[in-house]
DNA sequence: GGTCAGCACGGGACGGATTC
DNA sequence: GAATCCGTCCCGTGCTGACC
């Protein structure tokens, strides 16, 4: 009997690893996916301009990802809003987009290399902060003992102490359906940023007091003058961390 | 009633696998 | 290597339902 025959019965009661990778499996559905990881709701419209693809082609990748449990969806009216199913699935997202090869796409114009090289720097992942200065916050965070290495990321007493003294709420135990400390590997800088329910929290917080500011239709987090003091001063952060770099990233290989 | 967003369906294009 | 088959992606068209 092949292996494969012998191991039916298990393999029928496997996670569908394939099902998951076959729904990835194609640009326009990447690109739609990524596109949500803004943590925002959009309209199947926009969904198809921003995928470049027709309304009708829209129609059927959402149907896909939708009944594969990667998005969800909101009907109001004659609109149909879709978002990511949950920021877990925006983590696995991220996780795998740090692990997908890049795909090198030439830059055309000082407009492109500019949005870039903030997309670089600052931008949200789902509902908490990424790009450079998501690694960093969570290195400097690691650095000055507020968050420790037990597998995996937990928030230290002292990490709670420091939440509490900034206002911040979600300092208190995690909720039962999201994990309080979790990582996501960053696709553009291949190191660890901050999320689950503490890095969600901190990101409202940065909004809320007016430290970074969200661009409209984009991921791009912008760091105002009020946010580079409050992040130097809280957690040290150096210049390169708080000023996108003039330099193009490098491609990654 | 006109307009708009979205859906279902049919068909063309394309690429990969298989067969001869 | 060529022909064929099959699956997937995409688009155009017509339709439905909601909004104004």
């Amino acid at each position: 009997m092949k292996r494969w025959d012998a191991d039916q019965e298990s393999v029928a009661e496997t996670p569908d690893l394939a099902a998951l990778a076959a729904l990835l499996a194609d640009r326009t559905r990447a690109a739609i996916c990524m596109a949500l990881l803004d943590g925002g709701t959009w309209t199947a419209g926009e969904l198809a301009e921003y995928a470049a693809v027709a309304p009708s082609t829209t129609t059927e990748h959402l149907n896909l990802l939708v009944s594969g449990g990667l998005l969800a969806e909101e009907r109001q009216g004659r609109r149909r809003y879709v978002r990511l199913a949950g920021p877990e699935t925006a983590e696995t997202l991220e996780n795998l987009a740090g692990l997908a090869p890049y795909r090198q796409v030439p830059i055309r114009s000082l407009a492109e290399a500019n949005h870039r090289r903030a997309l670089h720097h600052a931008r949200t992942c789902y509902d908490h902060i990424a790009g450079a200065l998501g690694v960093a916050i969570a290195e400097a965070m690691t650095e000055r003992g507020l968050l420790a290495r037990d597998y995996g990321l937990v928030l230290t007493a002292a990490g709670a102490d420091w939440l509490a003294a900034l206002g911040i709420p979600d300092a208190a135990p995690p909720a039962a359906h999201r994990a309080h400390v979790r990582t996501c590997l960053d696709w553009t800088v291949r190191r660890q940023h901050l999320s689950g329910a503490v890095g969600a929290a901190l990101y409202r917080h940065a909004l809320e007091r007016d430290w970074v500011v969200k661009a409209v239709a984009t991921r791009i987090l912008t760091l105002t003058a009020a946010g580079r003091a409050a992040f130097r001063a809280q957690l040290g952060l150096p210049d390169e961390a708080l000023f996108p770099s003039l330099a193009l990233p490098a491609p990654r290989t």
